[in-house]
DNA sequence: TTGTATGCGTTATCAG
DNA sequence: CTGATAACGCATACAA
C-alpha cells in the first residue's frame, strides 16, 4: 500500500480513503491510484486491517462430525449464510472428544474470531468457562449446555421423539429398541425421554435390556442393534437416536439375514437425501436444517450487528416425522 | 502481554520469549509470568503474531459442494489432518459457481492464509491468473487445470469409467445412457472418455441421445434420465458421472414406475456410506478418500515445511469398481 | 480534499 | 539473562 502510495504519488491515508470508499477522493486521484494499484498487485492486507480494527470478519464453527449428514446439511447452510454476508468461516471437527473442542475453540479464540456457533460435545465445566469466558457471541446449535446463557437454536427433541415412538407403537409394536447417543449430550437426554414418554403413555414397560447406550458412530450402532436383536425376546422394532449409528444397525439387520420391515421396523433421527430413493425407505424424523442453519447465521448476525436484545434467544424448531415404509404393523 | 509484563515485573520481551518457549527465562520469573497470566487471563493474539511473523497457520480449502459425500469425506480428512498439524481450515463451497469461487480466493488470499487446497470449478483464464498470482502454495485436488502447474492429487478418471462401463457391457449392455457433469471439468472430461473408450473397444456406437449433460445436481440426475429413460428405444442401463446425480436418476426410475436392476441397471461415480446397506445396492466407483485428502495435505503441509522439490509434484490415485446387485445381466 | 503521525499486539534485534 | 525499541500493514484523528 506504501508502495501503492508512492507510485501513484499521494499518501497512504489517501489510498486507504480510496480502497474503502469512505471519503472523498478526487476523480483524477482516484484514477493515478486505480492504475497504480493494479501495476504493483497491491491486495489489501486483512489481516493488518483486522488487527487494527478488531474484527476478523471470520466466524469459527466446530462440530462433531462433519460426516453426519445432519451437520453437513447444517455447516453448508451456515456456510453460505455468512458466505453472503461477507464472512468466512473457521471449520473444526471435534470428533466427539472434549480436548479437541477445547484446544480447537481456543485456537479459534486467539484467532480473533467475530463469532462462535458451535455443536458442542461432552457437558464439562471447563467449557462453560471457556465460553463464559469469551469475549465473542456463542451461539450453541443442536445440543444446550447446562449453566451457559447464550444464543441458540435446538430442536424440540422430546416431542420429534415421541411421536415417532407412538407411530410406532400405533403400528402394534410393544417392544421397541432404542439406540442412544452418550447421553452427556442434551439431544440425547431429551430424546431418551421422548421415547420413555411415548412407552409409558401407552403403558409400555420400558426395561433397560431395550435402550443401549452408544457414542453416535456407525459401529456403535452396529453393536447395540446386535446386542438387541439377540435377545431372547427380541424388540420388534428398533428407533436410533442419530443417523450413523442406524447405518450400522441396518448392517447388523444384514449380518443376521433379517429384513426390515418384515422382520424388524427401523426408524430413526435425522433424515437423508437418499431415504426415499432406496430400500426400506426409511421413516425418519428431519430436522429442519436450512432453518437451522439460517437461524444461527441470523442469531449471530444480528448480535454482530448490534441489533439484538441482551438476554439470550433461542428458538426451537420442530422436527417431521416423515412417514415411509420402514416400519410394518406388528405381528402378533 | 503487556498487563502481564507490568503485573509480573519485567518486560514484555520476556513475556514473549517465555510464551514461545524460545529463550531461557530464570526459573524465578518463569513463575512469576505464569501466575500473572492467568491473573490478567492473558491469551496471545495470534492475529498480531500472523501480522509480524507472516504465518497465519490457516489453510484455506474450496470445494464445489459440500454435501455431496465425496467432497464431505474428503473435506473432514482435510480439516483432520491439518487440525493435527496445528493448522486451522477455512473452508468456502463454490457451489459450482466461477464468481464465488474467485471471490473466496481472493478473500483467502487477501487472509494470508498459509496454502489453498481447492477443488476448482470451470476452466478460465482468471482462474490461472489468481492462482499463479497466489505466493502461496497450491494444491488441486480432484480436478486440475489446464496452464496451471501447480502439486495436485487426482484420480484416474478414465480408467475407472472404463472398467465401470466395461464390467456393465460384460453384463450384456449394449445401451448404456450415460449421465455427464459439466465438461468444462477435468474430471468429467476424463470420465466421458472412459465411457466412450469402453464403449468402442466393445464395438458399440454411442450416439449423441445416449450421453446428457448434467451440472451435477440432483435435478440434473432427474432430467437426464428423464430424457433417457424417455427415448424410443431406451437404454437398458445407465451410469452417472456423480452422486447427487444419481439419486436424481433413481428418483426418475421410481417416478416412472422402474425398478433396479430388473427394468434398468445403474451405477455411478463416488461410493457411499449407505451403497452396501440399502436396496438396491448401488455398484460404485469409490474415490480412496481417506488417500485423497492425505496426500493433499502432505503435499501441503512438505511445501509449507519447506522440504518439497521445485517442480510440481501430481499424485494420481486408483478407483476401485465396487460391485454390488445395481447392475443385472441385460435381458434381450 | 489530502498528508502526518500514532497505535493495534507481536516478535526480533540489539544493547545492557 | 533481560529490557528497550523498531517494524509488520493498515486505519484514523488531527493538522494542513
Amino acid at each position: 500500500m506504501i508502495d501503492v502510495a508512492q507510485s501513484a504519488g499521494v499518501s497512504i491515508a489517501t489510498v486507504s480513503a480510496f480502497v474503502n470508499g469512505s471519503a472523498n477522493v478526487s476523480a483524477e486521484l482516484r484514477q493515478r491510484i486505480e492504475t497504480a494499484i493494479r501495476d504493483i498487485g497491491y491486495k489489501r492486507n486483512a489481516i493488518a486491517r483486522s488487527l487494527k480494527m478488531g474484527t476478523t470478519h471470520t466466524i469459527g464453527l466446530t462440530v462433531p462430525h462433519i460426516t453426519n449428514p445432519f451437520f453437513t446439511e447444517v455447516v453448508s447452510v451456515i456456510q453460505q449464510a455468512f458466505d453472503r454476508a461477507g464472512y468466512a468461516v473457521m471449520l473444526f471437527c471435534t470428533d466427539e472428544h472434549l480436548h479437541n473442542q477445547d484446544d480447537q475453540i481456543g485456537l479459534l479464540l486467539d484467532r480473533m474470531v467475530d463469532g462462535l456457533i458451535v455443536a458442542r460435545v461432552g457437558d464439562d465445566a471447563k467449557f462453560r468457562e471457556i465460553i463464559g469466558g469469551a469475549s465473542v457471541p456463542v451461539v450453541l446449535i443442536d445440543r444446550l449446555c447446562r449453566g451457559v446463557e447464550t444464543d441458540a437454536v435446538v430442536l424440540d427433541n422430546r416431542q420429534a421423539v415421541f411421536e415417532a415412538i407412538s407411530y410406532m407403537i400405533g403400528l402394534g409394536h410393544r417392544r421397541i429398541g432404542y439406540i442412544s447417543g452418550d447421553v452427556d449430550v442434551s439431544t440425547i437426554r431429551e430424546r431418551g425421554e421422548g421415547y420413555r414418554r411415548a412407552m409409558e403413555a401407552a403403558g409400555l414397560a420400558v426395561s433397560d435390556e431395550l435402550v443401549r447406550l452408544g457414542d453416535f458412530h456407525e459401529a456403535d450402532g452396529y453393536r447395540a442393534a446386535m446386542q438387541l436383536l439377540m435377545l431372547p425376546d427380541r424388540p420388534t422394532a428398533i428407533f436410533s437416536a442419530n443417523n450413523p449409528m442406524v447405518v450400522g444397525a441396518m448392517k447388523a439387520l444384514r449380518d443376521l439375514g433379517l429384513t426390515c420391515p418384515d422382520d424388524i421396523s427401523v426408524a430413526c433421527f435425522d433424515d437423508f437425501a437418499w431415504a426415499d430413493v432406496f430400500q426400506p425407505q426409511m421413516t425418519t424424523i428431519a430436522q429442519p436444517v436450512q432453518a437451522i442453519g439460517e437461524q444461527a447465521a441470523r442469531l449471530m448476525l444480528d448480535r454482530l450487528g448490534g441489533k439484538a436484545p441482551a438476554e439470550p434467544r433461542v428458538v426451537t424448531l420442530r422436527g417431521r416425522l416423515m412417514i415411509r415404509n420402514s416400519c410394518a404393523p406388528a405381528r402378533r
